[in-house]
DNA sequence: TATGAATGAGTGTTCATTCAT
DNA sequence: AATGAATGAACACTCATTCAT
């Protein structure tokens, strides 16, 4: 009846339910991040994500805790994508005010172009993440190592960071609003907080906008969630 | 029984009617502000604001639509308040810098003594209101007429106010979470976002730091939300 | 269109919305001591009760925080009912051991004779209520007093309760079970453990046999909660 | 690769099979003692036993049907213990009052020193079983044999068990709270309600504590099942 | 036989809103 | 204008049970 020796049958059940396991997880998280990006933090949430997902209401539980833990995955799982696309554009060669100057610009247009990650982001603001987790991931260091060799002034970090996060946030949530930004004067401005002065602000902001953004892969979160997202809008 | 005219009995009956509608509204208000304050826009919130002010149910519903229409006229009205603390604080006979400089400073400094007032901000955030709302009702055409005369370099107005309003209430938050805040490294950066260099901002900022702050009436909605406020924590 | 007086209108909708509210009451406690009832403490409740009570959901958490304050309530209300009958019944002039052997027996009487009661004591057991705490109401010191006086033996008050109440409620689960029971037997055993030898105790306990019940009152829980139980079953 | 003959192998492999059901039987009935011992009849369980017998979900619905019918063989599989151990220390040559009086003092004694009997027990009720359990398997008819010979009077054999369970369970629910208990008054009362006089139950009652309590083999479910419980408490 | 992913009816609870008085 | 009892849809979360592998 059964000719598989006990070990591979072991081994082959084993490898189905993992797979399994990652699909629905992975649908999960999809739906979660397009739930999110709808809906924001309040009104139905687990429903919208289930029902989303096509599972049932206790396939969620069996991966989440809480719906704050499935936004704390979703928010990790799509800020990963996003690390990466950030840092595969980043030339290092270049000096520190080019490089924050083009990773912003490459940040908010990667959202520009990804309604999915645009909503996400200006929906949750500081509770999903912003340029400045990407900072600290792409280059721990890069802004303190930036005043060490005198390429910034000695501003708290704290306050850099703060204003980085929650500046990109205001400006997605105007792209998201439909209105025209102007965001090389955001980078320009976010230069002089760094402390650089004003005409060279102004032209590293210019000089940085990137000729072309990072390719984003089809069957990354990023992709597919956009697609589910256009798809239902 | 009763000699008084007819007429006048009618307007005696008005008057008392609308002075005891304003009175249930300005408890209402006031009980608003301090559930906003305590709890934000989430977790129950009318049962709150209608038993802090001693109210039923119901006569919510007889002032405000939603609990956002209660939200909007107990910002406005806070609003008010602190728009007219911030003016009469203000030297108009100073240079743009040297007054937005001020602005920031005192608004900051109000908040940090006024812990209603502190976490109403914080809390709400945007929706509540921020040094950019004040500045817009000080002083309209405050930022183009320092741009024109050379103050401030040509920054658009739009990325001014949202890097006053989001940063102010990133420093309101760490703030309320006890952190050191470094206000005068703040001033200084929106001092750089205006167009100063960094030697100018960091002088002006400091230069800028109050000598005294306005007196808050007593009977004020800051001096009595923030008395309840402290009466209740 | 109105020619109320003022304090008029407001002591009869004061009037009227305490009687509602109490009749809302008294029908939820009605209910839920009939699902308490019929399915103990386990199973759907909420829903129960408040589909018997006819009201919605919500209302039921106008009157109790819990499903548990909702047995409390319950149970404290047909108990007061019920010490109140067998305190009527009892005759006060008779020596101790005649008096607790005809309280016992009337309490099972009206059980016996009671479908509603005899479900809700035997079902919830000891979280109901039993013969013992009746005791205590009705009267305090009694046991202690009989020791005294010699009626009883020196024997812990805490094995007497235990008895008399575990020892009830196994009699009433047989009764509910459908078993013919030999109650005087149990009297007379419950004598015995208080003290009395062999042939008082059957004595006793034969001549305690109560000639004629209490009336229950139409209006109590126990008269229409027993009809309700009888109407659905 | 393999030279046994085919039916060798079959035997094999069945032998192999039978044990390692008769393992996984055993570890789910130590688990769910525990769980039991721990939890009761209700709050989560079904996980709590799988977890605790390191199986999976679904290796429960193989042996068990529902939840009650793996405490159904729980209870049997604890109870035919100590049954034993009861039967093993009762002295055949005593007369009634003084044997069943030893048995109950054994049988709290060992409730006593075993926690997890403790629990067991205490929290079950008559779910789980008592002394009246015990009584009847290690001696059939010895109490009507004891009413026959006239140790006892003419007492419905149901009213004993009854009370024998009620009053144990109580005790033990007392013991389990960190009460002190007087045991021999509970054995006393119980030969009163066999019909002793109060002077012979109390005498019997303190003559029969045993001196010695039976060995709880190590391997046994009592043994390792409490070693378990105060390993994890 | 053992696994564990999936299920979904059920469970207690909340709260903005309505409306008769 | 003020009351507060009533509402019920919405909500997060549970858990015994099934079934494909």
């Amino acid at each position: 009846m059964n000719d598989m020796p006990e070990q591979q049958k072991e081994d082959h059940r084993t490898r189905v339910g993992q797979e399994r396991r990652q699909k629905t997880l992975d649908r999960l998280i999809e739906a979660a991040i397009l739930v999110f990006a709808e809906r924001g933090l309040n009104g139905t949430v687990i429903d919208h994500v289930v029902s989303r997902a096509g599972v049932s209401r206790g396939t969620f539980y069996n991966y989440f805790d809480t719906i704050e833990d499935a936004l704390e995955t979703a928010r990790i799982a799509l800020g990963r994508e996003v690390v990466l696309l950030v840092k595969d554009s980043a030339d290092l060669s270049q000096p520190p005010a080019e490089r924050i100057a083009h990773g912003i610009h490459v940040f908010i247009e990667i959202a520009r172009r990804n309604t999915l990650f645009l909503e996400f982001t200006a929906r949750l603001g500081r509770r999903s993440f912003s340029f400045a987790a990407v900072l600290c991931e792409t280059g721990p260091r890069f802004i303190s190592d930036g005043i060490e060799c005198g390429a910034f002034q000695d501003v708290p970090e704290s306050l850099i960071f703060d204003m980085l996060e929650v500046g990109t946030i205001a400006i997605l949530r105007r792209i998201m609003a439909g209105e025209a930004v102007d965001v090389e004067a955001f980078v320009a401005a976010m230069l002089r907080v760094l402390g650089l002065d004003f005409e060279s602000s102004v032209a590293v902001a210019k000089q940085a906008v990137p000729q072309s953004l990072p390719d984003i892969p089809e069957d990354s979160l990023l992709a597919r969630g956009n697609a589910a997202w256009l798809g239902s809008h």
